[in-house]
DNA sequence: TATGAATGAGTCTTCATTCAT
DNA sequence: CATGAATGAAGACTCATTCAT
């Protein structure tokens, strides 16, 4: 009837947003949604088809961008250059690989809050875990290939590691949102964070095995 | 007119630890606990006051472990040897610190997985937060006492670290369970852990600052 | 198994009683009986057939008694006599039928408080209405006869009004239960009530009509 | 679907009444409202937030009166005019104040039997407690002055007995809903109500003390 | 587009009563 | 006589979704 239609759309996004953020996805009822947008229930079936397609239209911009960096890791280039960094022992790589996260989270803080604590009940409940797999068969792949050129390269024991490791990443992250730390604490923290992982991994491979 | 007594209470509990984990305490409907255990659904209120309350029975012995551990963690002789360990260099404390965990989760497996994922809705919810905050307040507090004693050790960035790493503790072990390790892998897996934990810290304590 | 038959139905039956003084008939729940005597729920069931049973055996001491005393109102002696202190304008009779009514109340206080207020949902709940409607079918009856035998008597304009004054009577009766007054305030109050209904009546029946 | 909204409402509130007089508060299942209204059980939460608050709805208008009618009294106006009538020996401030009364009952005769017998279990259901007390409070303030201005009036024995009195005018009341009175009879019996109340008063007060 | 009405399946919980021992 | 287990029928309320306008 009046505010012409985009606008409304925003509206219940935002509104949704907001709710869901609080309640979490089963827990948060149309009806709060729609109260907040100043909008009837119903209306809100204009604009999306249910409940889920709602929060996953709030999330997708995170989710395309995700995606994105997936793909992005299987491109040679950043691969090349990776196992240059790798060779020279220089932590410079994962400084940048943690910057393009950050710069993740700093874009979409909720829609990562959302996706990690809060979508339990929604189709995109296991999100999280399947991109966990996927990156994790991406280190796996890579670390084969690096075992490959330099078998005397020390190994971790199980493949699972990798694994653990890339949810520490997901952890690292969620908390740094949870406790909503300022850029600066944030920078001091991803310090912090890369200083281990290389510490650590450097250990690793300086084994014989 | 059935099994005697105490075997229903523990068909409806073991039932209801089923479907819990199946489907997480808020999409768990009355219903299907009692579905699960042949038993009618009012008859559950027989033995336990309310769905909250059967959550609650289920992970008890499990948190009950927990809230000693932290306890233990007080004590002065523990505290003493820690010390001593980390004097030495040694990673044998942490490993014992990570065994007991180990032993935890051997003990509670499903326990584990319900808290760690399965209690939204219940008044359990917030418990592993909760949990987190506590021990990282003790790790805290113990690096400070280090530091006083060994003043030209080094320290790490922000507070905001030893928070992530008691989250790591605790990804690494529902990673355990979530990816059902059998033995053999956990204990590979853990060494894995410590090696990398002790290397990180290592590295951070020789800094000057 | 124990305490002889006899104690128990009354431990049930003084349980019962407090309970529904309480909570009311139906607020009343057969469990909180059970635990206030000690008892069993199902046990209840092997000396009262039903909760209404339950309720109806703790006022018939108190339902019996009014019954008598209508039936008592019926007899020739009783008529008489109220006849003639009716003739002689004292008010003698009137205290009299108060004070039976006062000495039920001192035997029946708890039990009166039961059928006044707490009947609803037993089988009881119309007992008062139906009484009252009793008490003043006698009244009309005999004011019928009374105005027969003296004519030129002044009436009340309805018949309703014998029926207000009998409802009075309880109303004022459970006024007395419901305040908890001392036996000398009830004293003093039934003074009051006299004289008023006195003074009322005397009016009434001075009128030519 | 049917019949405009407003119309849905009513029907409702005319369903639930009847049913709420029938069966009482407590005994009443909104599926019966439900049923009563032509409506499914769940779109009555459409219109009303819970059973209780479509009870409040239901008497609402009879309580807004009510208190209308207790404030009234507290205005100087009334109570000059009461005063001097009281003064004058005049039965006539007594019978307004009853018109006032039965003319709403005749406005109310529903919702007043509601809350007088069908209220148990509802938010209302001590009103006419209440209610009765605050008037009681009124007339014992009332009397207080009379008796300050004219000391050598007389008094009642006990402040029981204005409290007595007050709940009789709503037995009257109840009882004359009670019976379905028809304008003529309560008319006659009102004229019975206030020559005794106007004898009883008058008796009492002339007497010395 | 927007609305509020309508729906129907589903939620946990309560309770009087019966049964088997 | 006593028990605790079992039952089954309610009961109030919620909510995502659809419908008619």
């Amino acid at each position: 009837m009046q505010t012409k239609k985009e606008s409304v759309h925003e509206q219940i996004a935002a509104a949704a947003k907001e709710v869901f953020l609080r309640k979490g996805f089963m827990k948060t009822a149309m009806h709060d949604i729609a109260k907040g947008a100043g909008v009837g229930v119903s209306n809100i079936y204009n604009y999306f088809r249910s409940k889920d397609e709602l929060f996953r239209y709030i999330v997708t911009p995170l989710i395309a961008e995700m995606e994105r960096m997936l793909h992005e890791h299987h491109n040679t280039r950043y691969q090349d250059q990776f196992q240059k960094y790798a060779n020279e022992g220089s932590d410079e790589m994962m400084k940048e690989h943690m910057q393009a996260y950050i710069r993740l989270i700093g874009n979409h803080k909720d829609e990562m809050k959302l996706i990690l604590y809060k979508s339990q009940g929604s189709s995109l409940e296991n999100f999280i875990d399947d991109y966990t797999e996927e990156c994790t068969r991406q280190v796996v792949e890579f670390m084969g290939d690096y075992k490959r050129k330099h078998p005397q390269t020390g190994m971790v024991r199980t493949g699972f590691t990798y694994h653990v490791h890339t949810v520490w990443m997901f952890s690292f992250m969620s908390e740094v949102i949870k406790h909503r730390l300022t850029l600066d604490e944030m920078e001091k923290a991803v310090e912090d964070y890369v200083q281990f992982e290389f510490a650590g991994w450097s250990e690793v491979m300086k084994n014989e095995n």
